[in-house]
DNA sequence: GTTCTAGAAC
DNA sequence: GTTCTAGAAC
């Protein structure tokens, strides 16, 4: 079901390509009528059904044989980088919502608490983001913080917030991750590189460089960060694989 | 982003 | 022999 509550459907359509030109948030005001819904709301509802019976908290072990009829063709809508599209719209998948944001849980979570700020805006990445989006940048990262507040705020976990410098999924979303880093979904270098290097990046100091630059770089090397050997993020301590880097964080975790 | 798996590493 | 990583996915 769609949300109703919000009667702004975004336009998912290109990937702006020309940094800082016509990014202003796009939205289209939807008539008052229930029976027009947009192209992503149909298309969350025939992929409910194709996504539903998987077992949230758990990394799936057993691959499900499901022909997926609506990615035929590439980049469009059936794409799995276009999945947070869908995931936003999904009522059951937010933890909260505003007139600007939408936060949902991440579907394979890198740690106990791991969360997605979204805009309702369509932007599709970073690259896009100019000054015009500085107070909403601000305002994921404060809906990020009382998040923690409310979902975790008696917990001793530390938590960072942050993006990352090349995203696999389009539409910008904020990374709310906590360090313990305790996920069966963590399951190699990428994954760890992708939080515990400068492939993260910071939320304030985005906000910083769209403050003080107007827009978004990533350094040229960026990628290769992701393939830098595993580092302990709380000792520094270099360990030789996923499993002995996953034995050892246990002993960072709060008490 | 994930799954799957060949073959490298142990 | 088993564990683990890394690259393809039409």
């Amino acid at each position: 079901m769609v949300n109703e509550l919000y009667p702004y459907i975004v336009e998912f359509e290109e990937e702006t390509k020309s940094p800082g030109l016509g990014t202003e948030m796009k939205r289209k005001r939807l008539g008052n009528s229930d029976s027009l819904e947009s192209d992503v709301a149909q298309e969350a509802k025939s992929r409910a059904r194709l996504e539903s019976g998987g077992d949230p908290g758990q990394c799936s072990v057993s691959p499900k044989k499901v022909r997926d009829d609506a990615s035929t063709k590439k980049e469009s809508l059936g794409h799995w980088s276009q999945g947070l599209k869908i995931s936003m719209q999904d009522p059951k998948m937010q933890v909260y919502k505003d007139e600007q944001v939408v936060v949902i849980k991440d579907k394979y979570p890198k740690a106990r608490y791991h969360w997605l700020v979204l805009p309702w805006a369509s932007i599709s990445s970073l690259k896009v983001v100019t000054r015009d989006h500085l107070d909403l940048l601000k305002h994921m990262h404060t809906v990020g913080e009382k998040v923690i507040a409310d979902f975790a705020g008696s917990s001793k976990l530390r938590f960072r917030l942050g993006y990352h410098a090349i995203p696999s999924m389009s539409h910008v979303h904020l990374h709310v991750i906590s360090q313990d880093f305790d996920s069966p979904c963590l399951k190699n270098k990428k994954h760890w590189n992708s939080f515990n290097t400068e492939y993260f990046l910071e939320s304030r100091a985005v906000i910083k460089m769209v403050q003080e630059a107007g827009r978004v770089t990533v350094q040229e090397e960026t990628p290769e960060l992701l393939k830098l050997p595993l580092r302990c993020h709380e000792c520094q301590q270099q360990l030789p694989s996923i499993p002995q880097l996953k034995e050892h964080l246990r002993k960072h975790w709060p008490k």
